[in-house]
DNA sequence: GGATTGCGATGAACAGCGTTCACCATACAC
DNA sequence: GTGTATGGTGAACGCTGTTCATCGCAATCC
C-alpha cells in the first residue's frame, strides 16, 4: 500500500503480459467480506469496507453480486465446504451427531459473527439439504421414530445456531467495550466474564435469589465447551428416550 | 389526525388548562416504536419512522432515549411485564417448564420479530434476572442435580429464542415476498410455506434424498406450535433423564 | 405586569449506508 | 487500425443514527 512506486516505465511491457489487476471474482468478494466481518463484526460490515478491502469501487462489487442480502448468503454457504457428513451408523449414532455439532460449532466460530448470517441464512439450500438427508439418515439408522427424526435435525441446529449467536453476542459487546477504550482491562476474555458475573450472581440479596447466589460457582465454572457438549448431551438423551420406546427393527 | 378543524377559539381557555400536546415519554416512544416495528419489520425499524408515529422530530427521541439500542433493550424489557412466574412444585415441574416455554414463545411472537430483539438482549438485567431465580428454584425442586440445574434454564432459553427467531425470519421473507408484489398468493400462511416445503421434498431426487422423500409428509406435517412442543419436551425428557440418576432428597 | 430563566422540541447538518446509472478505459476481434 | 464489449469508475439518490445550535413556550422571579 504506502511503499508503492510511481509507475516503473518498463514495467509497462510486464504489466501488459497479464492482466494488470486480478479479475474480480465472487471468491474474491467473498473472501474480502470474511476479512472484514473478522475486523469489524456483523453490525458495521458494509459493502464499502468489502470494496476497500480489494481496492475497488463499491458500485463494481455489483457486478458480481445483486446485493449485500446476496453476499450474506453467500458467507453462509461457504461454511458447508469441506463439511464432511458422518455415514449412518446404528451403533453410534449419539456420538456421530455430537461430533456433527461440535464441528458446526466449530465451523460458526471460524469467522466472527457468522452464528448471526447463519439464523437468518435459509435453511434448505443445495449446500444445506444433504446435511438434513443425512442427519435424517443417522437418527432412523439410530432407532428414532420417524416423526421424531424429522424434528431431530432441526432440534440440533436450532439449538447449535441459538448458542452460538448468544456467543457472538456477548463476543461483540466485549471487542466494543474494547474499542471504545473504555475499560480496556475488564471482560477482556470469557473467563473473565464468567468471572464478573460470578462474583455478581453471589452478591446479589440472598434473600430474593437464593438460588443464583448458591449456584453462582457451579452455573459458571463451565467454559462454553463444557455448556454446549451438555445441551447436546441433554438433547441427545431426550431423543434416545424416545429411541428406546421405539427400538429400531433387528434387521 | 385528518378531522382536526382549525384552531377553535373558545377552545384556548380549555387548551391552557392542560398542556396542548402530550408529553412525550419513554413509554410513549416504546410504544410507538412497537407499532412501527409490527408494520415495517425489524430491518426497517428507524427511528426517524419512531419519530414519524409520533408526529415529533427525530432529535426530540434523544432526549428521553440515549439512543437506538437503548429503544431495542427498552423493547425488549418490555417483554417481561405481567409475566408470572412459576410456585416451585416438586410434583409438577415439567409441566411448568412446557407453561414458561410456552407463554414465552407467546410474549416473543406479541410484537413482529422480537425474538431477533430478544437474541441480542442483555439476559442478565433487573428483569431477567428474577426468571433465571426462579427456574433455577422449579428444576431443583424437580430434583435435577445443581450443575444441570444451572445449565437447563439456559437451553430453554436459548432454545425458545432460536426457534422464535427462526420462525421470524420466515415470517419476514414471507412479507417481504407479499411487500413486493412479485408472488402475492404464494405462501401466504405457514401451512402453505409447509405445503410448498412437502411437495418441494417429496420431489427431489430419491437415490441422493431417499429419507427426505420418504418422510416429506411426517416432517411437514407439524404445525409449528407442535414443533415446539415437542422441541420442549426433548429437552425436559434429556433432563429428566438426569432427575432419575439423582432423585431428590425426600425431606 | 414584565423580564428572565430553563426545558424540551426543532430542523439542519454530518458521516455513513445500499443501490443505481451514465461514463470510460482497457482488451480483444476483425 | 478501427470497433466493440466487458467490467470498473465516480457521482448521485434516498435512506440511516446521531449531534448541536436554535427557538418557542411555560413557569418563575422581581
Amino acid at each position: 500500500m504506502s511503499d508503492e512506486l510511481p509507475a516503473l516505465p518498463w514495467d509497462r511491457a510486464r504489466r501488459r503480459t497479464g492482466p494488470a489487476r486480478i479479475p474480480l471474482t465472487r471468491d474474491r468478494i467473498i473472501e474480502a467480506a470474511y476479512t472484514v466481518i473478522d475486523r469489524v463484526g456483523y453490525e458495521k460490515l458494509s459493502m464499502r469496507q468489502v470494496a476497500a478491502e480489494l481496492n475497488v469501487a463499491v458500485s463494481a462489487l455489483y457486478a458480481h453480486v445483486s446485493g449485500k442480502d446476496e453476499l450474506l448468503e453467500l458467507m453462509y454457504l461457504r461454511m458447508f465446504r469441506d463439511w464432511e457428513l458422518p455415514a449412518p451408523d446404528p451403533e453410534n449414532w449419539q456420538e456421530q451427531i455430537r461430533q456433527y455439532a461440535r464441528t458446526g460449532r466449530t465451523k460458526l466460530h471460524e469467522h466472527r459473527d457468522m452464528a448471526r448470517i447463519a439464523m437468518t441464512g435459509f435453511p434448505f439450500s443445495a449446500e444445506a439439504l444433504p446435511h438434513l438427508e443425512q442427519l435424517l439418515a443417522v437418527f432412523r439408522a439410530g432407532g428414532l421414530p420417524d416423526h421424531l427424526a424429522g424434528a431431530a435435525g432441526d432440534m440440533i441446529s436450532t439449538f447449535m445456531n441459538g448458542f452460538a449467536f448468544e456467543e457472538s453476542v456477548w463476543d461483540d459487546r466485549r471487542q466494543e467495550a474494547e474499542e471504545d477504550g473504555e475499560r480496556p482491562a475488564v471482560e477482556r476474555s470469557w473467563a473473565e466474564i464468567r468471572q464478573t458475573l460470578e462474583r455478581y450472581f453471589r452478591e446479589l440479596p440472598p434473600d430474593r435469589f437464593p438460588n443464583m447466589v448458591e449456584l453462582a460457582d457451579v452455573m459458571l465454572q463451565r467454559t462454553n465447551d463444557e455448556r454446549f457438549d451438555l445441551g447436546i448431551e441433554i438433547i441427545i438423551r431426550g431423543l434416545a428416550s424416545y429411541a428406546a420406546d421405539h427400538p429400531r427393527p433387528s434387521g
